[in-house]
RNA sequence: GGGCGCAUGGCUCAGCCGGUUAGAGCGCCACACUCACAUUGUGGAGAUCAUAGGUUCGAAUCCUAUUGCGCCCACCA
């Protein structure tokens, strides 16, 4: 057995070990009637992704949750797969083709599109490569990808469907428009950040008298050119005369009216507003009502156009410079005053957005989240931690309808054709958002497949919508749409509703309420019953780790230097209940040393380890011999640790789980344990329990450190193939023994308040010492007595002798521990004052708890009130607290 | 403007339903490589649990307010 090396190396077990798995089929699974289905669905990487410690950490709980369902004996299934990823995916191919000298209009649609697939083809797999590094024990035959031929079916029957039902529909709106990607976003899509800007006040002159005029105040006057009227509060009374008169749009000359709404606040700016309706969504809303005019000033690049007269062809920012410059000229710039504005930016590459005007298609959402807003209400859907409920909650009873339609190729196209001989003649004009009414417009065809002819006008001059559908809309289907919705298979049936989403607070509108509609919708239930949210990896500063940031600690380095189960430890210890994530690289190294402590504890006992004298089964041993104290201990400490474990498994508290696993294995069975029966390893019992609590160990420790479990117990006697299918042991109560844990305390508090002296009294570690103990009572006595040995070698003691009178022997110190004075015989020079100054500070502070319980004691409401136990445990801590002090100053005057 | 989270030893954090002599990891100090492991062992120092009130027999733990930091949402032009 010495050729075990010292140090645990997780480069020559990770990948021999994952491909046994996988070749073995143990990640599989599928529809068994005779078990418990547990299924999570992965959320579905990005294609373009690489591992991140985001992904390291979703997936590292997913894996923990499926190899522990899969050891309780569910048929535990974990669906993987990735997202077309529609921007995302085609930006990336975009800058390829640039690096060519190319845009994907040089291609052509088609030919871009297969440029992506090749893309994908070669580049696609990269993440899920990584995920396999890291352990992930998902089921890769049912591989999903959102553009699968199966998958978008399911995307286009859902389309249908909804569309039939009225819930779809098309129109023109202010939208988020991201000018660099060119193409419209969904509300989620545009998050707002703040800017530091400026608010711009212009002066509007009157059409009939020229040298007065409105202010007006904007943060972005280059929209000013699209202006069609000044609104005012009707209510305001520096402005009442102007309600009703026409002002000269500046730099453009157009006359505009000065109109009266009570939706202008009187308090901001001027209390007079500029209305661009096709550059902003407020004043988009004052158009439709006071039936203005839409003049859209903007490029879809945000170049200004044609409308914007001189200013045609500049970049909407390079625009403002110029109007500013030119307005300033005429003198109709009253005054600049910094301002702190938010703005959507585009969450692809962080473009600033253009509020735009144009005709997109919407799901409308309200009548939809109804059910999902019921089912998390009733908690038939439980997030975890449960203050999510409230956010996601706000969220969907402020639900907005959805843009789904996206102008880049890389995605679902829309099942949606045009009659071109009935669009000629249909209505053009702007739709109603707000009331979101379905117009079933003429000429527009929304069909499964391409229809031959306009069912209208008999023609068969038909083309398909050139837009393709925002990813999540593929998305929002994941957790029935990977078992082949809209069959229903047996697996579907089975599997669904899945048991756990695992994944972090930023999706939770993009795509766990909607999934949460879909499921209801498509599938009359819910997609799963528990959502764990985890908090967001932050690096040690808590700045989220991004690219640009340059701050990045990268999961596979990490792997590469601290092995894949040092790095899901150490994930995993510091996530407590979804709280942010703090990273540094320094917190991985706790993760490779427990990672080598168990591998040399594993050392350690195989090196020792007779092998048929530890195969015995260990109830029936148990019944028969009656075990020695520390072997009793150890087997209530590791049953006490899986109850721990499990309950905390059970409730999503993975720090905790992991902690109590550490804490037991480490500190209990190697520290105390293996120290203590190692002078004695070769007898029975200690063999038995000493393996069976290795293997068992090892059980709990694999679904979070899979590769080492299996390494060492691979290499120890046992049954069956693979630790991962192996069951996860059962808490037996009846070895649970409160009394026993006591005991064992007892006789380490002995050996440590030796210690103690020894570490006081510098005495070198090697010498032997001559100790004398006396018990505080019989039953301590005979306790002690039994574990003498033990003491004599933890302590290294030369002899051990115990007083059955309290008196101190000559050429003493003393020590109290819990059930026992400590006398360490010492020849050498004692610092009596530094013995009696200890014992004094000893004393002082056990004084201070003594008057503070008494007085508690003295309260008569606390005795009157507080529960008995309470009051009881009280009284035994008065008690023993001053026996205690009696003792130290027993001890401090005998030092005279 | 609304909502949420966090403030506990030098650092990073645990501490569930209120009763503990307030824990851990890292760091620090001392000692130790003969006996699985120096990616180790043994012992130690170090905390008025952000502040102010309140509820309670009892609060780090519940309530209110304040301060600081972070995040999310929102049509302040």
């Amino acid at each position: 057995m010495n050729e075990i090396p010292t140090r645990y190396n997780p480069k020559e077990t990770e990948d021999k070990w994952y491909k046994f798995w996988e070749e073995k089929g143990f990640f599989a699974a599928g529809a068994n009637p005779e078990k418990k289905p547990f299924c999570i669905v992965i959320p579905p990487p990005n294609v373009t992704g690489i591992l991140h410690m985001g992904h390291a950490l979703n997936n590292t709980i997913q894996d923990i949750l499926i190899r522990y369902h899969r050891m309780k004996g569910e048929e535990s299934l974990w669906m993987p797969g990735t997202d077309h990823a529609g921007i995302a995916t085609q930006n990336v191919v975009e800058k390829a083709l640039a690096k060519e000298g190319l845009k994907r209009q040089d291609l052509g649609r088609e030919k871009f599109i297969r440029r992506v697939w090749q893309w994908k083809e070669q580049y696609g797999s990269t993440i899920i490569r990584q995920l396999k590094k890291l352990g992930a024990s998902c089921d890769w035959q049912r591989e999903r990808f959102t553009m699968d031929e199966g998958y978008s079916c399911a995307v286009i029957e859902v389309f249908v469907r909804l569309y039939e039902k009225g819930l779809i529909y098309r129109g023109s709106y202010i939208i988020n428009w991201c000018p660099r990607c060119q193409t419209a976003l969904s509300d989620e899509e545009a998050p707002h950040h703040e800017l530091q800007g400026n608010l711009y006040y212009l002066r509007y002159p009157f059409k009939d008298n020229p040298d007065e005029y409105i202010v007006v105040a904007t943060t972005r006057p280059e929209t000013m050119l699209g202006d069609t009227a000044v609104a005012v509060n009707p209510k305001d009374r520096r402005y009442k005369k102007a309600i009703g008169k026409c002002l000269i749009l500046p730099l453009i000359n157009r006359e505009i009216r000065v109109i009266a709404d009570s939706m202008v606040d009187m308090e901001f700016g001027t209390g007079a507003v500029k209305v661009t309706p096709a550059h902003d969504p407020n004043d988009y809303c004052l158009a439709k009502k006071h039936n203005l005019e839409f003049v859209n000033v903007m490029h879809p690049d945000a170049s200004m156009n044609d409308a914007a007269g001189d200013y045609r062809n500049m970049d909407r920012f390079e625009a403002r410079e110029v109007i500013l410059e030119d307005l300033k000229e005429k003198g109709l710039l009253e005054k600049v005053v910094p301002h702190v504005l938010s703005a959507g930016h585009c969450y692809r590459c962080h473009t600033i957005i253009e509020p735009y005007l144009s005709k997109q298609w919407f799901v409308k959402m309200k009548p939809l989240a109804k059910p999902a807003i019921d089912a998390v209400k009733k908690g038939k859907i439980r997030f975890h931690p449960g203050r999510w409920t409230k956010v996601y909650l706000n969220w969907m009873e402020n639900i907005q309808d959805w843009c789904i339609s996206r102008q880049i190729w890389w995605g679902h196209r829309l099942p949606v054709y045009y009659c071109s001989n009935c669009m000629k003649q249909a209505d053009q004009s702007p739709g109603q958002r707000v009331t979101g009414s379905p117009v079933k417009n003429k000429g527009i065809i929304v069909s499964r497949s391409k229809p031959e002819k306009c069912p209208d006008c008999g023609s068969s001059d038909i083309y398909q919508d050139e837009d393709v559908l925002d990813t999540w809309f593929s998305s929002w289907l994941w957790p029935f749409a990977t078992f082949g919705w809209p069959e229903l298979s047996q697996d579907l049936k089975y599997f669904y509703p899945t048991a756990v989403l695992v994944t972090a607070p930023e999706i939770i509108f993009f795509w766990v309420a909607r999934m949460i509609i879909a499921g209801f919708e498509f599938m009359g239930d819910i997609p799963f019953r528990d959502v764990y949210i985890h908090g967001t990896v932050r690096d040690i500063e808590g700045k989220k780790m991004s690219k640009s940031l340059g701050n990045i600690i990268d999961p596979l380095s990490i792997i590469d230097e601290y092995g894949a189960d040092a790095l899901r430890f150490s994930l995993i210890s510091i996530t407590a209940q979804g709280q942010d994530v703090f990273l540094s690289k320094e917190r991985f190294e706790q993760g490779r040393n427990f990672a080598n402590k168990i591998w040399n504890a594993s050392r350690f006992i195989l090196m020792n380890l007779e092998p048929e004298q530890a195969r015995v089964d260990l109830c029936d041993y148990f019944q028969k011999e009656k075990l020695s104290l520390v072997n009793r201990w150890i087997l209530s400490r590791f049953y006490s640790a899986l109850k721990g474990v499990d309950q905390y498994l059970e409730t999503f508290r993975f720090n905790e789980a992991v902690n109590t696993l550490y804490s037991f294995f480490w500190h209990e069975f190697c520290d105390w344990y293996l120290e203590l029966i190692k002078s004695d390893i070769k007898r029975n019992e200690n063999q038995v329990v000493m393996y069976k609590m290795l293997e068992k160990s090892l059980r709990l420790i694999q679904p979070f450190m899979p590769y080492i479990a299996e390494e060492i117990w691979q290499r120890l006697a046992h049954e069956g193939e693979s630790i991962m299918v192996r069951p996860w042991p059962h808490v037996q109560e009846q070895l649970i023994d409160k009394k026993c844990e006591k005991e064992a305390e007892s006789v380490f508090e002995a050996v440590t308040g030796i210690r103690n002296l020894r570490t006081s009294l510098e005495i070198r570690p090697e010498q032997r010492v001559k100790v004398s103990l006396y018990p505080h009572a019989k039953a301590k006595s005979k306790l002690l007595n039994e574990s003498s040995g033990l003491i004599k070698d933890l302590a290294r003691l030369e002899s051990l002798e115990f007083l059955s009178e309290n008196k101190r022997p000559a050429a003493c110190v003393s020590a109290v521990s819990k059930d026992a004075d400590i006398y360490l015989h010492f020849s050498g020079l004692l610092d009596l004052a530094a013995e009696q100054e200890k014992i004094k500070k000893k004393t002082t502070s056990l004084s201070a708890l003594l008057r503070a319980k008494e007085a508690r004691m003295k309260n008569a409401e606390f005795v009157k009130k507080a529960p008995k136990e309470v009051v009881e445990g009280e009284k035994e801590s008065i008690n023993k607290l001053n026996e205690e002090l009696s003792r130290l100053q027993k001890m401090h005057d005998e030092l005279r």
